[in-house]
DNA sequence: CGAGTGCCGGGAAAATTTCACGACGTTGCA
DNA sequence: TGCAACGTCGTGAAATTTTCCCGGCACTCG
């Protein structure tokens, strides 16, 4: 390992699909995995205390999600460099990870090659976007459909996020450290932007574009 | 690799995640991962030529998804020893998986060492339930999310499945010719009843149990 | 018959949603 | 450089909805 190694923090609440990253990226000379974090939080600590040179981030994660961790990490560092590697293969999910700070996205269906190739654009300082989200990106561009992610700040789409994950105002509030009050302001005015009436509507909307998957039903 | 070693095929959509499971398992002396599959089709093909001891299968995944991959590789061989591994921690999928015939269930949040003791367990003929799941069981069978059709009266169904389909109050009052109050305090009691609190936690609910299937969102 | 249950809705309190408004920091652009 | 635009956070008050408690009606079953 030479000093001139690039240092790498893993975020990911999967243990072992850290190993996968780890596994993958071992092969590659030039880089280390300094740190791994299970969740946003974790992560944003970890971030202040490794000063990683790249942050490898999962999006769906339990507490703060990867997007929110995206726009602390940037709000301590304006330079940090985050690739974010996640399973949704979503546009409206990259077009609002590249808006909190993200450097990249890849999806957890490429090919390892394709991880590798980003990490080293990322820390080129490219921007890297996995081919089939650019496929999703150019669809959307040319349905024209407004998807929540285009009309919606980082900030309520994360507020989004959550109440479709998470059960209560109170307890978003308390996630983002933020009043109530605040969270209820935003339900209504994410409601409002994306023109339904009802929760309801709202989840179902969701379902829709893929803000809400199949699989994230798994919290019971 | 002695011939006594325990064939092993990796089923996952996500190939850096194969790439964790290969990792993990490879510190393990006697197993041996002879093949791997992105879908369950392809794990299907793919056990009957290669006569696994042990298939370590992902729920979610693009075309036929896990359940149906269990079934009907157990339906072709009734003694196959299937070990699902999967992100959803929910009580539900693991009574489905074990109902189609996996013969563990480990999530993908539980530490590698768990991993390997389900591996094993289930190779020495054993049920293998990583402790998150037990826990989930434990809870689903004390507090119960009772299924809506179970404890819904006829009249509660329809106005659920209304509210699920239909916008608002007034039209589904109309359509039932009852006073919208009636409506209301119907939707009311319906949420007391399946135990939510709030309508996105409703339609998750609904989801799950299969009363509203994501291919009908089409009708905004 | 009487007890239990499903179904319908009124009234009022409680909670939430919505709207209007202001403060603050950042960004971007002329 | 200044200033307009925007995102974020919050308050207060009105409007609306949700919830709880209540009674009435019809039907079934032992």
């Amino acid at each position: 390992m030479s000093a001139a190694d690039a240092t790498i923090l893993l975020v990911d609440d999967h243990s072992v699909v850290r190993e996968g990253y780890r596994s993958v990226l071992q092969k590659q000379p030039g880089l280390r995995v300094v740190a791994e974090a299970a969740d946003g939080a974790e992560a944003y600590r970890l971030f202040k205390s490794e000063a990683p040179d790249l942050v490898i981030m999962d999006l769906s994660m339990p507490g703060i999600g990867g997007i929110e961790a995206i726009r602390r990490i940037r709000q301590w560092d304006k330079g940090a460099r985050i690739l974010v590697f996640t399973m949704h293969q979503n546009a409206g999910f990259a077009v609002q990870a590249i808006r909190a700070g993200a450097r990249g996205y890849v999806t957890k269906m490429s090919p390892p090659e394709t991880l590798v190739r980003a990490v080293m654009d990322v820390l080129a300082g490219k921007i890297a976007i996995s081919p089939d989200i650019d496929h999703e990106l150019a669809l959307s561009r040319i349905s024209g459909e407004s998807s929540a992610a285009d009309v919606l700040t980082p900030r309520e789409f994360e507020v989004l996020r959550l109440l479709l994950a998470e059960q209560t105002t109170e307890e978003i509030a308390e996630t983002l450290h933020v009043s109530p009050k605040t969270v209820a302001n935003l339900h209504s005015l994410i409601k409002d932007k994306l023109g339904v009436d009802s929760d309801i509507e709202l989840v179902r909307l969701a379902l829709r574009q893929g803000i809400l998957t199949q699989v994230d039903l798994g919290e019971a």
